[in-house]
DNA sequence: TTGTAAGCGTTATCAC
DNA sequence: GTGATAACGCTTACAA
């Protein structure tokens, strides 16, 4: 059997209350029996029982992260920074993958959520009202690069980062740009489009931009969405996300297409992936451990205030192998 | 308040014994009061507080992950499975990232693993001392893709996956094979290395191999490996695992070497990256799934017996882009 | 088949 | 500053 504060009591000669104290509210206890305590639990290996402690203070000293994937390195990215940032804060992550499934979302955060002490739900699909449901029947949430009517959140800058490379590749001259969408009812992908309506007046003179749809956000979408982008004439395609980038540069060079002499691609999210191949991606860097970071310090203390509280971290482009000046003659049709 | 199990008795005019019999055991309750119980329950939201039932059943309900690194596409692969696999169990998954570092390892197993029900450890560098004291202190523990005496495991077969690679070379021609190891001390990287050696013999003549010692089991050490594989004249390497074959890959074209024309490329774990980055790498493909799979179950039930389970599953040679026949000539001389 | 009651290990309350 | 004691919500002897 494991050794209980009881017996730490006991060997220590002092009530179970004392010690109690002496672990947990170190001030409240003199000094010097403060000290025989804490030895003689180090001593005979006592580990405080979580559950017990769970149940009268409530608290599980757990966090429950809910993603879509954990294979996707967004999340995994996301994820391990949380795990990192809960840890130094005395909390355990409960990490839970929904297989992209929103109603697994949703009954992942109500049974999990239940018995921690806050869920960081990376939903970028679920609808409002699920959200708004989830939310209502449990403790403390917080949507990651998700935002929703009264709930708290922490999201990167989807639009600015849409401005950004669409303002990159117009400086470079391309004129006929394309937007590589992600899945369809994504939340972010919605910022990113309105990014991509901001800026088509004079500031950018002559600048097209096509829309090739929505597209499943890993490495196929993007291998689908090259075949549109040339026949739409587009000189450079900004992805959804990386690893949709990376299937367009797999395309792109298959089609004898040449990345980035005749067409310019960008990504976004910065994911590890993005400097594994060649060319080297530019990408529109997402701080993916800062986003991890930020959400486990206002869920665990929230600024208090009548409004839930709603970070938006900047984003960056980062300019790498993988866009330059257009040809100035248009792309060469494909031999095939 | 949350609503309890008091209360459902009490709405269901049963004693509290019946209601958590109705719920738990329900064989051992009257098929009426049963679904009465049941029924009463779901309308009021009842959810049984996990804290007060581990209190006194003494199982959590969890499991506990440890990994090296999140990031790390193998580990994610496998903790996406151990998670699918753990709640299918009815098991939620606490995840800890020891960041690269077997002290912290040895930490997170004794402080995470001593209120969960089962410990499965990723750990490819601890010493098997050290991994026998995070072992001795706990409850059941399994090591991943990692084996120690007295210790029960699942991994994969990384001889044989060697012994594939380099039997695939030899077929192609190759004779003088390079394999840029993983980092020091780490237990798959011994047993590839046995891989390596057991087949020098008259079943594949003239076969040179060439060790170009440890490094770091990422993109930059497969970088650094580049350089001494050409040094060392191989017109193949076989890498510890894919990341390192993607930085092979991306140095040998910086330095104007063509894959799979000059030189062939091996990678190692079939990790998701493998088919993103051209040439398709050709890679020992990995059980990643079943790896985490196996090991949720036999940690959940173990089998009976005097020894502990040690389980080793067959790996797969996938030939894609980046392995063909040498040149005749030798491989061009790097240009600077 | 059902109810009563005793705990599980900890913290909170309240005297002292 | 310290010690009894109750309580957290649940399961499980044991009794009926």
């Amino acid at each position: 059997m494991a050794v209980t504060l009881r017996d730490v009591a006991r060997a220590a000669g002092v009530s179970p209350a004392t010690a109690s104290r002496a672990l947990s509210a170190p001030d409240l206890v003199a000094p010097e029996r403060r000290e025989l305590v804490r030895r003689v639990a180090r001593e005979l290996g006592y580990r405080p029982n979580r559950a017990a402690r769970e149940l009268i203070t409530g608290r599980s000293g757990h966090l429950c992260l809910v993603v879509p994937d954990l294979e996707n390195p967004f999340f995994s990215a996301v994820a391990k920074a949380v795990q990192a940032r809960a840890r130094a804060a005395g909390h355990a992550v409960v990490v839970a993958d929904a297989e992209e499934d929103p109603l697994l979302e949703a009954e992942l955060v109500s049974h999990l959520g239940a018995q921690a002490d806050g869920v960081l739900l990376c939903s970028p699909r679920m609808s409002p009202d699920d959200l708004a449901d989830v939310a209502a029947d449990g403790g403390p949430l917080l949507l990651v690069n998700r935002e929703a009517a009264g709930l708290p959140s922490v999201v990167i800058d989807n639009r600015d980062g849409v401005r950004q490379a669409v303002r990159h590749l117009h400086a470079l001259g391309h004129r006929r740009i394309a937007y590589a969408g992600g899945p369809p009812g994504s939340w972010s992908d919605a910022r990113r489009r309105e990014g991509l309506a901001d800026d088509p007046g004079p500031r950018l003179p002559g600048l097209d931009v096509v829309d090739l749809g929505a597209h499943a956000p890993v490495f196929a979408g993007g291998v689908a969405a090259a075949d549109l982008a040339l026949a739409a004439g587009a000189t450079a395609v900004l992805a959804h996300n990386d690893l949709m980038a990376l299937g367009l540069l797999d395309r792109l060079r298959t089609r004898g297409v040449r990345v980035p002499d005749d067409v310019s691609v960008v990504g976004f999210d910065d994911a590890p992936v993005a400097t594994l191949v060649t060319p080297a991606l530019t990408t529109v860097a997402a701080p993916l451990a800062r986003l991890g970071r930020t959400a486990v310090d206002l869920l665990l203390d929230p600024p208090r205030g009548d409004e839930p509280a709603r970070v938006a971290l900047p984003v960056e482009l980062v300019v790498r192998a993988s866009t330059a000046p257009p040809p100035t003659a248009p792309p060469p049709a494909a031999p095939a």
